[in-house]
DNA sequence: ATAGGTCAAGCGAGG
DNA sequence: CCTCGCTTGACCTAT
């Protein structure tokens, strides 16, 4: 059973520059280049911050009105917090903001709604580069932060999801380095990390993160249905969806990703990567009660489609989430 | 107002 | 060798 559908980051209707004038936007995406922060300061990010903490608690309430309880938070909310240079406390921004955050974290609990986060592909941990691996812990030891200052509970069920990054033609060296930087994250965000398997061959397929992520760090795995069928490790979708499953803690339903080929959409005969804009079903549950996070261009209009009444219902989900 | 070039960041695939 | 795609386009300047 599909328990929740979500979506990632941007809401198209509040946000898509076609539909909305750029003053009316509701986004929680505004950043700026380096350029304009050392000419501005940071008063400038904590102008962009505070607009971007608002316009979250308005896309919260407008998922709420079309029963979405899964949201995916931008790691562009704050725009250089992990910076080697820029880099700054959340709690250093001001009353303002933390009250803002806050009011987010409040209404996330009184509606349960749950929310998660997806650092960039520059989070790699595997790497061989030093400076790239420091990069990657300042970054992902952040996004607690994040979590922290809004409210969120401190596991699995608002999880900070990353790739292992990278093979440098010998993966068994890279997963090694990947274990032993994953010791150096601070508690609270090793508490939160989930790895997802890769769509390309070379990378990581559910069986090769279970054998050699999971069972050395305990770190659940996130299925995505799509780039699975990429590099299936030579496992069928039940048997590496009830595998990803397997390692999630009890009484956090597991998180999945699910989308569709842009290339079959527009005609064509093989699928690649690149997502579709909208999607035209949902993935099988194999049996399994899991969440699906929609990964789609075309975001909330990619979801709504498929809702479900019982997913709108919130005496449905509510009795679900208490069984 | 809009179009086009640019932007902190890593990696691998495809042309 | 360059561009694209990924997690997620958005910013900024010139016209």
């Amino acid at each position: 059973m599909i328990r929740r559908l979500g979506y990632a980051c941007i809401n198209m209707i509040h946000s898509d520059p076609t539909l909305v004038k750029k003053a009316d936007r509701v986004t929680t995406n505004r950043t700026c280049r380096l350029a304009t922060f050392q000419q501005l300061g940071m008063d400038h990010i904590k102008s962009l911050v505070l607009d971007n903490a608002r316009d979250l608690h308005t896309i919260l309430e407008w998922n709420e009105t079309q029963g979405i309880r899964l949201f995916r938070l931008s790691s562009d909310m704050f725009p250089f917090l992990a910076h080697p240079e820029v880099g700054y406390d959340i709690s250093d921004l001001g009353p303002e903001i933390s009250e803002a955050l806050a009011k987010c974290g409040e209404f996330i609990a009184k509606h349960d709604h749950r929310i998660s986060s997806h650092p960039g592909p520059f989070n790699v941990l595997a790497s061989p580069s030093p400076n790239v691996v420091d990069n990657t812990i300042r970054e992902l030891d952040a996004h607690p932060a994040i979590f922290d200052a809004i409210g969120f509970s401190q596991n699995h069920n608002s999880k900070i999801n990353i790739h292992v990054g990278g093979a440098y033609g010998d993966p068994d060296a890279a997963l090694d380095r990947w274990c032993t930087n994953f010791a150096r994250l601070s508690p609270s965000a090793q508490a939160r990390i989930t790895v997802e398997n890769d769509d390309r061959a070379s990378l990581y397929s559910v069986r090769a993160l279970y054998d050699n992520v999971y069972k050395r760090t305990g770190v659940p795995i996130v299925f995505d249905y799509h780039h699975h069928i990429f590099c299936t490790g030579g496992d069928s979708e039940a048997d590496a969806l009830a595998l990803a499953i397997s390692t999630w803690p009890s009484g956090i339903v597991p998180t999945t990703h699910y989308s569709e080929s842009h290339e079959l959409h527009v005609g064509n005969d093989k699928p690649t990567p690149k997502h579709s804009i909208l999607i035209n079903a949902l993935p099988d549950p194999h049996g399994h009660t899991i969440d699906v996070m929609i990964e789609a261009k075309g975001k909330e209009q990619a979801l709504l489609p498929h809702q479900t009444s019982a997913m709108r219902n919130r005496d449905w989900w509510s009795a679900e989430a208490d069984a």
